[in-house]
DNA sequence: TTAAGAACAGAAAAATATTCTACAAAATAA
DNA sequence: TTATTTTGTAGAATATTTTTCTGTTCTTAA
């Protein structure tokens, strides 16, 4: 990866959709090599999906929510079957394994706290494993890029 | 937002590069049909943009820390000096506004524990305001989707 | 019932992606 | 060093896709 990838790979970062074309005058390219870098940084794995993202707002999955879990006990069997369950889960955007405090932290999005109160009773409480959660409500948002800068 | 259009949307949040060919056999439509409904979606703004996902182990930035902050005060013009300031932070993706215990949450990428050390030390600790931060390690990723279950 | 607008299909046109061929530079081996 | 291979590139040709255009059907409201 040489400093030509990387500013490719900030360009379809931010637009997956920029042409070819586009892209080639923003790098003193001819068309072919631009598209053969990409296939090549596709080949590689270095570019893993292309993606549309949607306004959350707008269809109704403006409440985020973080929620921090402990499990009971932490045998591989019992880690691995939480982990099968929560994946499972349409609200659960994202779920991190991570040190410290708590076990996991995971990101929900839902319409609204009635709604979450619903997917706390009927879905995450009814885990298996958990021994406790603790909720923080997202107020703002003041960045959420998926965009890495790159060095 | 009927039926069909919830289907294409979950289509193209997988992936963006699916044709409108692939699409309109999937739902049953014409390719202009699919063309039409997608730029309405796109004018709505439910559509927001197209992005490229990279393997971030493979750029150098496998290594997540999620880290927990509280401000001094929390005057309107402070805060929003913060948040400033966290947003040209390169190496933080994320940065959400939460209630509860402490004020934000953010997410942050870098190649390992000596690159996040230099950054607490050189880029974080030294932003104003800041009362106390708690830094969480992620071990291990469960899910980690841009997607939504549209309902 | 009729008029207007939205959604649709098929064809045509325009733009783009992809392949192919060839060349030049860089790396590698003799 | 020279010969050889590999890699990256450009331009042209081709294939595919996007976008536009035209006309039709369907829905909705007057």
């Amino acid at each position: 990866m040489d400093l030509t990838d990387k500013k490719l790979l900030v360009l379809l970062q931010e637009d997956s959709k920029k042409t070819t074309k586009e892209l080639s005058s923003k790098l003193n390219l001819s068309v072919t090599a631009v598209y053969e870098r990409i296939k090549k940084l596709e080949r590689e794995g270095i570019i893993s999906k292309y993606v549309t993202i949607l306004d959350k707002n707008k269809i109704d999955k403006g409440f985020v929510v973080f929620c921090h879990i402990k499990l009971i006990k932490h045998s591989k069997d019992l880690i691995s079957e939480f982990e099968k369950e929560v994946v499972s889960l349409n609200e659960v955007l994202e779920c991190f394994h991570v040190s410290g405090d708590y076990d996991y932290i995971l990101k929900i999005c839902v319409k609204d706290m009635e709604e979450y109160r619903e997917f706390m009773v009927t879905k995450l409480t009814t885990l298996q494993h958990i021994g406790s959660t603790h909720s923080t409500f997202m107020i703002g948002e003041v960045k959420n890029s998926t965009s890495f800068v790159l060095n």
